[in-house]
DNA sequence: TATTTAGTTTGTTGTTTGAACCAACTTACA
DNA sequence: TGTAAGTTGGTTCAAACAACAAACTAAATA
């Protein structure tokens, strides 16, 4: 397709909010500045957006200069809308709202033990009609629903943990309230968390590799600052790669993440100690005493994610890996263990191997993230959200992020 | 950056002119229509173009309808000029010439047994002032260069088979040639090449991988019809994978391509049997009389790469995996060999495996097509190019492509 | 001849642009 | 303290320009 007349403003439009979006509150000049645009044309911009009250006005800025007039800063209008955003676990269903500038000003998690996937979707149903947000413009813009599957288009493809039973998620919360929904692989959103709400980078990073340890183990990709699925929304499934060349037998082979999950080292330590019960905290506690099984345990668990990671790595070069898991997050010494490792093995100039910061709430934000470029229909550029959960989740401490 | 007013048209005038690029002859009613873009806004720009030389008509259409005017087709005016690639080898320099849509007009594979790099770019440049083609408007539009090693930004970072002795080759075409120049990774031309030069698959390809094999292995990455390079340029680097769990000694983890490319099996083959020379017509032959080292070497080899293949798909769910290797081209059961095994591995839809074809002549056309992309400012777009050798490889069959 | 389709011409519309202007701020200086 | 000069932000408005729609010409079929 070419630039017929409408798109041209409606690119233009679209540029000029997500300046505003990302830059925070910025003037007009500088919007004009920062696009090569005619500031007389930004203004005639900003004058559309702010008549959709999308935008806002919010007094002046400084003029740390020679002098001249100051600069009217400009920002998006948290009060234009919100979105709801799910994410459906094993055992629970995390729900958060969030303001158009990503602030979230609602969360909770249910326990969805013994639920079935009606009973999920009416309990997602109930939820949203309930976390009205007062003195919106517009009101809920978008929704989100993060998945512990395959999904492609939208739908549900498959789910190792929660049967589907052939409901389709997306059709139900469609008919129910009609604004954009998005249903998304977990590993995907953590990944567009990561990109769109971090702060711990100073330089921009166009391709970055979330891996995500859980029951499974996936990766959420980034390529040129877009989700990266694959033909079928598959790709990042690196949980099933088959490490064992067992030549005689490929019948046999396995997929690494049978052993190097979390779940499966849970399971092992469990075995071999023999207990019924055992939680991430008792794992790391056990290991803090020298606990010889759990330390060997964890120790082969380290040597497969470095593996893992030095693989990925070397197939998509990112300009960063996060592992996202709660062993290596409750374990200080294991990211450590893991880099060093990965040191020893060849190459020059190693990607750097990092903790995800904030996974608790990464799916839901990620989540947020991707129901507002749906909602302004800016699907391909990246925008760039507040970070703020201390409405919703007062005794979160954020300074940690 | 924004749509400015320069940029409108400009970006217009590159659709229109790839639209007759990828839709051969084509009327301006038909680049209307494909483009949703007025009639009238297509004959001002195909003015432009054509003032350019750019484009020329080439007689009428059919009107196949119920009657009216038969439309004047377009394409590509071939006589605006050439684009020269090159590709290194580790013991010659092949050189080919093409007409701007595509067709080569030249070909010559040079012996560069004991050349030093200086001597080969001497060689380049010789080349290149003797490929003068007769009565184009424009001449020389551009070089391409095939690289067996790593590039980042015009820029040989890593050559194994080489010595680059920190001379630029790009700086050395630059300032002899004023036009644009491409240093690029060889399986990323070849990527290039099976997406802008194949005509082997009727639905349209966004994501392909290419695996080279050869003395290393290498992929070339398509993601959303662009070339994928990874932070470094050191994306698709499989061979330096590690698919040895040695859980005690990570120091000792030796990368797939030492025992799994073509000259690793060719080694192990030339030990076993202790010969002194062995080629890959050689080995097909031994392998066809069922020479027990021979067929266990080729099994091993079948299994390695079944499995690297197997990660890849599974890490990028490509549309389609192209292999390309001397070996694999010469044995036929091999690739069927190879499929089996494949699809005996987990998984539902499995990713196409196929074999490249049109191996010998892929990095040149793909560099044809990187060149010319640079040539004409259209970086962004996928263009489809002529496949046409028999101007300057009388003897080569076509019909096998 | 009626109808259909391709392409051109011409005047209209919408968007960006540049220049002039107004607004508001800082600094220098009387 | 007051005022003028200089600077920067933002608005207004006519001009430029690209895409567009409609009317037209050209050339085909039945």
């Amino acid at each position: 397709m070419a630039l017929n007349k409408q798109s041209i403003r409606n690119l233009n439009e679209k540029s000029v909010l997500r300046q505003i979006f990302i830059g925070g509150p910025i003037s007009r000049i500088q919007i004009s500045r920062n696009l090569d645009l005619n500031k007389s044309t930004v203004s005639a911009i900003f004058n559309d957006l702010s008549d959709r009250e999308l935008v806002v006005e919010m007094g002046q800025g400084e003029s740390t200069q020679v002098g001249g007039r100051k600069p009217v800063m400009i920002k998006v209008n948290p009060k234009y809308g919100f979105t709801v955003n799910f994410d459906i676990g094993f055992h629970h269903l995390d729900v958060m709202g969030n303001y158009l500038e990503g602030t979230a000003f609602f969360y909770q998690r249910f326990d969805t033990t013994g639920f079935d996937i009606h009973q999920i979707i009416a309990l997602m149903i109930k939820t949203v009609n309930s976390v009205g947000a007062a003195d919106m413009v517009q009101g809920l813009l978008g929704i989100s629903v993060a998945v512990h599957g395959i999904v492609f288009n939208n739908k549900v493809t498959y789910s190792p943990f929660i049967d589907m039973e052939d409901v389709s998620v997306y059709d139900e919360l469609t008919t129910q309230f009609e604004v954009p929904v998005i249903i998304e692989n977990e590993a995907n959103l953590v990944a567009t968390f990561q990109r769109d709400f971090s702060r711990d980078s100073h330089r921009t990073m166009n391709n970055i590799v979330v891996i995500s340890i859980h029951k499974g183990i996936g990766a959420g990709i980034i390529i040129d600052h877009n989700i990266y699925r694959g033909e079928h929304g598959e790709a990042g499934e690196i949980g099933r790669s088959i490490y064992t060349m067992n030549l005689s037998q490929p019948q046999q082979a396995e997929k690494i993440e049978n052993y190097a999950s979390q779940d499966a080292i849970l399971e092992l330590i469990k075995q071999r100690k023999k207990l019924k019960q055992l939680n991430f905290a008792e794992v790391a506690s056990l290991y803090e005493q020298h606990d010889s099984v759990v330390v060997e345990a964890i120790k082969d668990f380290c040597s497969y994610i470095t593996t893992m990671v030095y693989n990925t790595a070397i197939s998509f070069n990112p300009d960063a890996i996060y592992l996202s898991s709660d062993l290596i997050e409750n374990i200080a010494e294991l990211l450590p263990m893991i880099q060093a490792e990965y040191n020893q093995l060849p190459g020059e100039g190693k990607t750097d191997i990092r903790l995800l910061k904030g996974a608790k709430f990464a799916s839901l934000l990620g989540g947020c993230s991707a129901a507002t470029h749906q909602a302004l229909g800016i699907t391909e550029q990246q925008l760039k959200f507040n970070y703020s959960l201390k409405k919703a989740v007062p005794d979160f401490d954020e300074q940690a992020i």
